[in-house]
DNA sequence: GGAAGTCAAGTCTCG
DNA sequence: CGAGACTTGACTTCC
């Protein structure tokens, strides 16, 4: 298999850590928020020394490593506070080959018609890519998002998000990645984006099955994987399972051995790739998952 | 200390 | 047009 890196999102079950500890805006102060992100940091490291420990290269920080990130209520300069913390973070993970992204979540959406909205999520973009750029990681790791909403028009909202992105900073398109999504947007949607913008497409193999859209799949991977250039890093895909008895859709607690084989061997007739497990039981399923191969 | 309620934000569907 | 789902863990409040 062309496997690469592998990793899981923001949360390690085996440690007990997270890089996700926040307050309610309500209860943030500066104080408070400086005591959240030494947290987030502290833990970030120790589950990037843990990662290492295990051979896994790939990790999502949470988006909440920085409290309120993208909020006006924060106004703590952590990039200056916590500078030797972040320099030592980004060092580890440069020297040690390991790759990190962000994921924002629902609410970050670029191609509302609401330029309001539009601005906000361009902020969270902003804060995400500083906090990779402060750690002095280069344009391979990355922020993935969504295409957001359809509002009744596809082909306008496409539009609109290409031309949310064409008028992006250079240093903030450069990290941006966009995934399929189980509802609205397929892989075929999200490779027209790409050819607009130049933005490579993550793979999502859940949310293809939920929302497979037109195209043969080997076509599909062929062309997502090519999305990829040399300055953005091996191609990235999204691998999770369905639970059993859920939603289709929702993420199994587990990775499942013999649809993880399946998927590992199709994406590796394309070549390379990093692969990060999104299931429920994080790192845990991830050496569940290991022992069963 | 455990249990229940709350949380910045957006979009879509349903009643 | 308003309410709830989505997805979701961690915090906050209550007892």
């Amino acid at each position: 298999m062309s496997l690469h890196r592998i990793g899981y999102p923001c949360v390690s079950l085996l440690l007990g850590r997270t890089t996700n500890h926040d307050c309610t805006l309500r209860t943030a102060s500066p104080e408070k928020l400086r005591a959240l992100i030494r947290q987030n940091l502290d833990d970030l490291r120790a589950i990037l020394a843990h990662n290492l420990a295990h051979g896994w290269r790939l990790f999502r920080v949470g988006s909440s490593v920085v409290p309120f990130g993208s909020h006006p209520i924060n106004g703590v300069r952590w990039w200056d506070e916590f500078r030797a913390d972040l320099r030592e973070i980004g060092a580890l993970v440069r020297a040690e080959g390991m790759r990190l992204s962000f994921h924002p979540g629902q609410y970050t959406v670029l191609n509302s018609p609401d330029p309001g909205i539009v601005a906000r999520a361009v902020d969270e973009i902003a804060y995400s890519a500083r906090f990779l750029s402060e750690l002095g990681l280069d344009f391979s790791h990355k922020i993935v998002v969504h295409l957001g909403g359809i509002y009744g028009d596809k082909a306008a909202a496409i539009e609109r998000f290409c031309e949310t992105v064409d008028r992006l900073a250079p240093d903030l398109r450069r990290r941006l990645v966009i995934e399929n999504d189980e509802r609205s947007y397929t892989p075929a949607d999200a490779l027209v984006v790409s050819q607009r913008t130049g933005l490579p497409v993550v793979f999502d193999n859940l949310h293809y099955a939920a929302n497979p859209g037109p195209g043969d799949l080997d076509d599909l991977l062929g062309a997502v994987f090519a999305t990829w250039r040399a300055e953005d890093g091996p191609p990235k895909v999204h691998f999770s399972s369905q639970a059993a008895g859920g939603r289709l859709g929702n993420h199994a607690a587990d990775a499942d051995p013999a649809d993880f084989k399946t998927w590992g061997e199709r994406w590796s007739r394309h070549g390379e790739f990093d692969l990060m497990l999104e299931a429920k039981g994080k790192d845990q399923a991830l050496l569940e998952l290991e022992n069963h191969l």
